[in-house]
DNA sequence: CGAATGTTTGATGTTAGTCAAAATATGTGG
DNA sequence: CCACATATTTTGACTAACATCAAACATTCG
C-alpha cells in the first residue's frame, strides 16, 4: 500500500506551468486571500521548485539565506546541530507550510533542513517576496500573519518543554499532528509517523526511550495503537485530556 | 498629580516633534537603518507614548490586538496564564524590545504583558506600520528581521528547555541578561534582576527552589555572587563554559 | 512594626535519563 | 526472494536530576 503521504506528492505538469493559481495549497500557503490578479504576481516569484531526496538537506545552517521555501510535497523537519554533536529538532513542515524564517535577522540559515520523506519545495526568493509585497499590501500582512504564527507556535513548544510531562508532551504532539493532517484532507485518527523516535523525543526534550515508554503507556490504555510508525488514535477526546493537565494532579 | 490613564491618553507635545529622531533607542528599536526622512515618516506613527505602573498590564491576552509596542524605559514581562492557574514566562523585555508580534497572526493578544517596574512604551499601531511599510522598504525589511530575530531567539529558549540541565539554564539566562545590558550601556558584570525567582523558574521550566540552589550553587563556586536581586559576574568565561556543555559529560 | 512576599536550605519522592540487551524493522547485495 | 548487516524500537534495572514538602530566614511595604 501507498504511504499517505503520495497522494500528495505528485504533480502534474499542468500545474508547474500556472503556479500558485491551480496549486492545491492555494489555500494553505502564502497566497491566502489573494485575489486571482494578485496571485499572478506571487506565481512570477514563486516559479523555481526543488526536490529533495529523502535524507537530503533542504539548506544547512550556516549557509546564506536568499530564499524561502513553500513545502509542496513530502515531510521536512528543521534542526540545530550543536557543537557536542548532538542534534535538536526545532520543527517538522508538512505541505502548505514555509520554511526559512528564521534567517532573514542574520541572513544566514541558522538550522539545517532535512527532509524526511522525498519532498518538493517551491522556492521564493525573499528579495522579489518583499519587492511585491510592497505592492501587494495584502500579501504583506499575509505574510506578517505567517510570521507572527511561527511565534506563537515556538510559545506552545515553550510552554510544553517547560512544563509538562512526558506523556502530556506525546499527547500534544499527536495531537497536533492530527489536526495539522486533518487539515490537509487526511485522516486525523489513522497516520503514519515520517521521524523516528529519538527525533521527537528530540523535538519534545525527551529520551529516544521516555518517547518509546509514553507510546506504550497509551496503547496500554487504548488510548492509541501503535505499530511501529502507524498511528491509530481510538479515543482523541481522552488524547485531548491527556494534554493539558500538567499540574492539575495537585 | 494627574492619574495614569489621564497621562497616558495624552502625549507629550515635545515627544511628539522630535520623535524617533532623537529617541536614545534609535539604534535599537524600529528605526534602525533608516535615514532622517524615513524616520520623519515613522515618527508619526509612534506618536502615542503610554506608562505602565509597575504590576500593570500594558495588555491582556485575548484582547483585540491593534498595536505593538516598543519598550522605552522599563522592564516587563510576557507569560500566559494556563487554564489550571499557573503562569508561564514567554519572554523578559528590555528598553528597544518590541512587544506584541504574537497577536499579528489572530488578532488577539496571546499573552499578558506586565511590568515589573514603572515602564514607558512607544504605541506602533499595526495598521499604521504596514501602511507605512509599503513606502519604505528598508523599514519592512527591518521589521521582517525583527520578527525573524523573535523565531531566532525562541528556538534558543526551545534548545534550552528541551535538553539543558538546571545550571546550564541559569548560566544561560544569566549570560543572556548581561549581554542585553552590556548593548544597552550598562555593565555587564553588575546589574539588579527585577524578576522574582519564581518568574525567572517558569521561563527556564524550572521550580523557583531549583533556581535558588542554582544560583548558591554558582556562588558556592566563586563564579557569582548573589545578594537577593544584584547579580555580580566574577568570572564571565567560566560562567560560559557552564553554558553550552548539556552532555558533555560524557 | 508587622504582615505579606520572596528566598534559602534540608529531607524525601517522582520522573525521566542512562545503560544494557533483546526484539523488530529496513535496506542491500547476491 | 533470501540472508545478512544495520538501524530502530521496546523493555528492564538502576541512577541522577529535579520536584515537592516543609521550615526558617530575609526583604519589602504599608
Amino acid at each position: 500500500m501507498l504511504p499517505e503521504s503520495f497522494v500528495a506528492t505528485n504533480f502534474d505538469v499542468a500545474q508547474l506551468r500556472t503556479g500558485c493559481a491551480t496549486c492545491s495549497l492555494r489555500e494553505l500557503c502564502l497566497p491566502v486571500g489573494l485575489n486571482d490578479q494578485e496571485i499572478e504576481v506571487l506565481a512570477e516569484v514563486t516559479a523555481h521548485k526543488r526536490k529533495v531526496q529523502r535524507g537530503g538537506y533542504l539548506y544547512r545552517a550556516g549557509t546564506k539565506f536568499q530564499s524561502l521555501y513553500a513545502v509542496k510535497s513530502g515531510f521536512l523537519k528543521t534542526c540545530i546541530l550543536e557543537e557536542d554533536g548532538r542534534q535538536q529538532v526545532t520543527g517538522f513542515h508538512m505541505t502548505g507550510e514555509l520554511l526559512g524564517l528564521d534567517a532573514i535577522s542574520t541572513e544566514l540559515h541558522t538550522c539545517d533542513a532535512i527532509a524526511l520523506e522525498d519532498s518538493e519545495v517551491c522556492e521564493i526568493p525573499f528579495a522579489k517576496l518583499e519587492r511585491i509585497s510592497s505592492i501587494i499590501p495584502s500579501l504583506m500582512h499575509h505574510f506578517h500573519k505567517i510570521m507572527s504564527r511561527e511565534i506563537v507556535r515556538d510559545h506552545d513548544v515553550m510552554l510544553l518543554l517547560g512544563g509538562m510531562k512526558a506523556e502530556e508532551r506525546l499527547a500534544n504532539f499527536l495531537l497536533n499532528m492530527s489536526r495539522r493532517l486533518a487539515i490537509r484532507g487526511y485522516s486525523e485518527t489513522n497516520f503514519n509517523l515520517r521521524m523516528t523516535r529519538e527525533e521527537i523525543g528530540s523535538y519534545l526534550g525527551l529520551k529516544l526511550e521516555t518517547v518509546s515508554r509514553a507510546f506504550s503507556k497509551l496503547q496500554e490504555e487504548a488510548v492509541i495503537s501503535v505499530k511501529n510508525k502507524h498511528i491509530q488514535i481510538h479515543d482523541l477526546q481522552r488524547l485531548k485530556e491527556k494534554m493539558g493537565n500538567s499540574s492539575c494532579t495537585t
